[in-house]
RNA sequence: GCGGCAGUAGCUCAGUUGGAUAGAGCAACGGCCUUCUAAGCCGUUGGCCGAGGGUUCGAAUCCUUCCUGCCGCACCA
């Protein structure tokens, strides 16, 4: 049983039987400096009002009821009033087997009730291939459907296409540009153009699939050239995402949404409900009457649909789909955005149910030195070669060890050096080591046997008692995470376990102590690489048992 | 101009749902390998939490004014 659960119930109890309400916001945590003992709760101070008595009186109450508790080894009153326990070893020591019961599903949590989520991510343009700042938003996204799941929701993870806008008919037009260039024709980059080497690329297949391509009517050869190129291009992202192990269970397609008349459909929601009017031979989305500081266009006065309307009536989709909360993941430099989707959700009757994360740009650094990048003009690191450059490993732990709204200085020499400065060897070689003992312990003829009660009581030394306290944390870590979106807090995390191990490792040689004390540090062993390798699991980050 | 995010140790950053003496890594300095992986461990040094004001038992955290940096403010996507 973990240690916050206990103490819920105990002090739930015994504030039920004073006739007390549990305070919203009474916090139950570890205390930050350890001479408090093992868990804190500022619960008198927060009661203080409700009781009306002093907190350091009701701290007096709790406690008075606590003696009797066989976990609970002491509690202290202190400062204004908070209440500090600490965990007989018995208690900790009992932990471990729970650990190893559960296996992969040790943290796992029924924290989201099976509720639906969809997490929305990269969905970058299908008009060249993905760069490292993609890359980030990958990383985070598939982290973030990771920890849904493992949180007990019911998650899909989406891809939004864009093939039906303005970016694919510059793509199709540059596509043609160079295909007729190449073929000696005198024609001067029109000023939206895609420069990247890869559309000269596609430009020649296109010419080897279709030889009469020079000789048809320009529309119908910039068509050809747009489809097969946004095909090739969707391609290679899909290659990307899968070598960078990202999932996406569902592809959707933009125009499929404009060409089934689903945008129409929209429309006539949003008018029938007030929030779309005709004016200067354009249709409007009343956005100001929901918080966004100007109103918005939904169809040109020249008939064309904004990139609005079709993701109005895309969210208008999602929520039809049944998921109870939609999660994007879009660039920092798309902030200006969200007011005008909150608008266009609340409008749809889904108000609260959009949560929209910000990635912060990633300066791609080499060795402390900017690397430029501009998709347009064709110069920038691919997600393709960062990965096979520095390791799937290395960049998303990269990815996932900063909050996902701050900037991210990425640099290709430093996420490639082996040292502390790159934590993802840290805590990969915490795991390692773990397995090479148990390895070495195998070779000498010791198993990990099940655990006692005896062989438990053996695990007192601070170094152990720590492991298992942070072990005890695995739970809240994960919840929080997935509660407030924060998939770097688990890097952090990791990187706090794998410390304590590398500390216990040090100090306690494990396999020349005693037979019984070499057993039971194999079984406590055995639940910490556990919680390293389902803690990485998170990340999408693998878990060697050798390095 | 309006808005978003940021400003914490020399550097890169946690901590921000109000809690106790503000943390970690790197860098610097000093120790630890004849035993399980030194990609490791231990120790020392290092802070006006951008600045001022406010709210209260208590503020890096909330409110407010200001300074600085990045980004955004289309009938683009």
């Amino acid at each position: 049983m973990k240690a916050k659960l206990h103490l819920q119930n105990v002090l739930g109890s015994i504030l039920e039987s004073k006739g007390w309400e549990w305070p919203e916001k009474a916090t139950l945590e570890p205390p930050r400096d350890k001479k408090f003992g093992d868990m804190s709760a500022n619960i008198a101070m927060m009661l203080s009002k409700q009781a009306k008595m002093n907190p350091r009186a009701i701290a007096e109450e709790i406690k008075g009821q606590l003696d009797s508790d066989p976990y609970i080894e002491k509690v202290d009153i202190a400062g204004p009033g908070f209440l500090n326990f600490t965990f007989s070893n018995s208690f900790w020591q009992n932990m471990i087997p729970e650990v190893i019961a559960k296996g992969d599903d040790y943290g796992r949590s029924e924290m989201g009730k099976g509720k639906k989520v969809q997490v929305e991510y990269v969905s970058a343009n299908p008009t060249g291939p993905l760069h490292i700042g993609h890359g980030r938003g990958a990383a985070l996204g598939d982290c973030l459907v990771r920890i849904l799941e493992f949180t007990g929701h019911e998650v899909e993870a989406e891809y939004y296409v864009n093939d039906a806008g303005r970016q694919m008919l510059i793509l199709g037009n540059s596509i043609w540009v160079r295909l007729q260039q190449n073929e000696g024709r005198d024609i001067v980059d029109p000023e939206d153009f895609y420069k990247g080497d890869y559309i000269t690329d596609i430009a020649k297949e296109v010419l080897e699939l279709n030889p009469g391509i020079l000789e048809m009517k320009e529309a119908d050869s910039v068509a050809i050239c747009r489809e097969y190129g946004m095909n090739q291009i969707l391609e290679g992202i899909k290659k990307d995402l899968a070598a960078f192990d990202v999932r996406h269970d569902v592809w959707f397609s933009e125009k499929s949404l404009v060409e089934t008349g689903k945008v129409d459909e929209t429309f006539a929601d949003l008018k029938a409900r007030g929030m779309a009017y005709e004016k200067d031979g354009a249709l409007w989305f009343k956005s100001t009457d929901l918080g966004d500081d100007k109103d918005r266009v939904l169809r040109k006065s020249n008939g064309d649909l904004t990139y609005f309307a079709s993701d109005i009536s895309y969210h208008d989709n999602k929520y039809k789909r049944g998921f109870d909360t939609v999660v994007d993941i879009w660039g920092a430099d798309h902030h200006g955005y969200i007011p005008r989707m909150q608008a266009a959700v609340e409008a749809l009757g889904k108000k609260g149910q959009l949560d929209v994360i910000l990635v912060q740009l990633v300066n791609l650094l080499r060795g402390g030195e900017q690397i430029a990048m501009s998709t347009r003009a064709g110069k920038f690191e691919t997600l393709e070669d960062v990965v096979n450059e520095v390791g799937r490993d290395a960049s998303r732990f990269m990815f996932l060890s900063r909050k996902s709204d701050s900037h991210l200085d990425f640099d290709l020499d430093l996420v490639k050096q082996k040292t502390m400065e790159n934590p993802v060897y840290y805590v990969q070689y915490a795991h390692a080591r773990i397995c090479s003992v148990i390895q070495k312990a195998a070779e000498a003829g010791i198993e990990v046997e099940a655990s006692t009660p005896e062989l438990l009581s053996l695990l007192g030394n601070p170094e152990e008692l720590n492991l298992i306290k942070l072990m005890d944390q695995f739970n809240d870590v994960v919840e929080s995470a997935g509660e407030y979106m924060t998939p770097h807090t688990i890097s952090y995390y990791l990187r706090d376990l794998a410390s304590a191990l590398h500390r216990f490792y040090s100090m306690h040689h494990i396999l020349s102590a005693e037979k019984e004390i070499i057993a039971a540090r194999l079984i406590l062993l055995k639940a910490v690489g556990k919680t390293l390798e389902n803690g990485l699991a998170l990340l999408g980050v693998s878990a060697p048992k050798k390095m």
